[in-house]
DNA sequence: CTGTTAGCGCGTTCAC
DNA sequence: GTGAACGCGCTAACAG
């Protein structure tokens, strides 16, 4: 039924491993038979099985990514660019989906990619069991959340560099009671609300602006919980007259809470979200710039950097560029403030 | 190293075929037996070789997904919900990314998912050629985009159907200048924009509209595409009081550009879209709602059944509903026409 | 430069 | 109910 090496070999009249070797593009072989033994590979639609030599090998040319919520533009975008450096390179990839918390339970504790794939790209913050876990598989390790951690090469960016230029720009622009609207109730280990935070409170005290706890609320990283956030902030006694989200989904939603509210942007409050998201521009959302694409590209390239050369030096933590994106969602503040 | 079947026989005191039969809830072992291998595998953190198990066994586990722009809401949500029935299901996901030419071309010329996947789940539309190579893997097949096919289960909806609803609902409305934004430039054998494309002309038709080519305008399926779109249509000597765009992101396009013409939305000109993207209730788009996880979800679980009982009765193609859902971006036309 | 010999780790007959 | 033998298709080490 499916043909393999040895009817190759037979019907080129060499043997088994000559078909090898000459299909693989090692040493060894004559370049006439290696010709003539893929003439006959390509007629008969041969294609080594992975199976098999995976286990001969002992490598796959798999690598397995994990992710969380790949429908959501940020991971799918990362994703997107990934797998694009890593199949150019030879790489397949084994997708592991982590959303629901069975799921991501499952995963870490079958282990599924156990002797399957060659490394792991990882899309999610693995909490210290986790981490064990995938430091158990041997394989080299990659990541582009969070900060730098042992044995991971991490692709990121800085969080509270960014989240500081975005509340400079508030502050610059004369706001002095600027909101919050964060994604605390995120995953255990996940420092990005967290940095992004500390960036706002320091930018705060520098500008000598007193923190108001009742100008912060939860978003959850979603369009819905950045609608209910800005929602809670404008039932507040003194609402904000600016606000920071921290990611651009949130803005989205907080736009929506305000164009609900009848309140108008940017002459009544300012936005800044974080992200550049891809639908931003559309909206005209100012926003914190962060190479999503990028970041998942080279996290795939230095992947591949040490599986060819186990040894050689990489960097551990790399930093990708960020810059504030001035659209149309930020202004002074109304001299009336907002209502 | 790594730990195999025999380190598991010899830790339990039994021979390995007596392990695969036991973690494998095959009949033929005494319960307690069962139960102390399964802990001894527990302790010794054993998970047996894909490589070596499908290669004894003849499957993989593992379903092939291929699929363009994964980074695109439409697609990565397919893929998502698609990936969460798989799983759930004990198979592993390989996901190929075919958005440029190239690695489209590699992917159907070495089609490296021969004797490495169980079934395949397309969500692009292979072109005859590509059928082939797919069909030649001897395996179920399934797709989520274009028409019934042979050897292929498909999940669609009715694309007419869903652009009648939309332009039937500018015709009602009280219309007459509507244009369209559609995706002529994708790929072959895309059958989605003829046939959205057909509805148009159909209800224009149907209406007595005479129609007017200076009204189509080709936006590719991008946001970008369509803001291009939108304003060639506007540079028309009579530019449109409403407008079809057969996708919600190359409506979100034409909505920037009549933004950027000052042009009020529903005021001056009426918009709907296609797909319900999860940010078409963000920005009040109306649309035509279709079940795009449900697409994918339902795509694997037949994929399921067919690997599960090869034999039974299957449907070749199923029709997932489609709703009209009305927001903020569709009214009468104005007294004075657009301007 | 090429063929031969051994496994890789498991599932699957068979015997027992 | 359990174990021994064999083979899945390929790669790697060794001869020649």
């Amino acid at each position: 039924m499916t043909v393999s090496i040895t009817d190759v070999a037979r019907a080129a009249g060499v043997s088994a491993s000559t078909v090898s070797r000459a299909l693989r593009g090692r040493p060894g072989v004559s370049d006439e038979v290696r010709a003539q033994i893929a003439a006959v590979a390509a007629e008969l639609g041969y294609t080594a099985s992975r199976s098999a030599s995976s286990l001969a090998s002992g490598r796959t040319y798999t690598i397995g990514v994990v992710a969380p919520y790949i429908g959501r533009w940020f991971f799918g975008t990362v994703l997107d660019a990934a797998e694009q450096i890593l199949s150019a390179a030879g790489y397949d990839v084994l997708l592991y989906n982590l959303g629901s918390p069975e799921a991501r339970k499952r995963f870490f504790t079958k282990l599924p990619v156990r002797k399957r794939v060659d490394a792991v790209l990882s899309l999610l913050i693995p909490d210290p069991e986790e981490t064990d876990a995938l430091l158990s598989l041997g394989v080299p390790l990659a990541t582009t959340v969070g900060g730098a951690r042992d044995g991971f090469v991490v692709v990121g960016i800085d969080d509270r560099a960014g989240a500081e230029s975005a509340v400079r720009h508030l502050v610059n622009l004369g706001h002095r009671r600027i909101g919050m609207i964060s994604g605390a109730s995120g995953p255990l280990h996940w420092t990005t609300p967290i940095d992004r935070r500390q960036a706002y409170l320091d930018v705060l005290a520098d500008a000598g602006i007193p923190h108001d706890p009742a100008l912060e609320a939860d978003g959850g990283y979603t369009v819905e919980g950045g609608e209910q956030a800005m929602t809670e902030l404008l039932a507040g006694s003194r609402p904000p007259t600016a606000v920071f989200a921290q990611s651009d989904e949130m803005a989205m939603g907080a736009l929506r809470a305000l164009r609900r509210h009848r309140l108008r942007v940017p002459d009544d409050v300012s936005v800044v979200g974080f992200d550049d998201h891809e639908l931003a521009e559309v909206i005209g959302l100012t926003t914190v710039a962060q190479p999503v694409a990028g970041q998942g590209a080279e996290a795939a390239r230095l992947l591949l950097r040490r599986l060819d050369e186990p040894d050689a030096e990489l960097p551990g933590h790399v930093q990708m560029p960020i810059r504030l994106v001035l659209r149309e969602t930020t202004a002074p503040p109304s001299p009336r403030g907002p209502q």
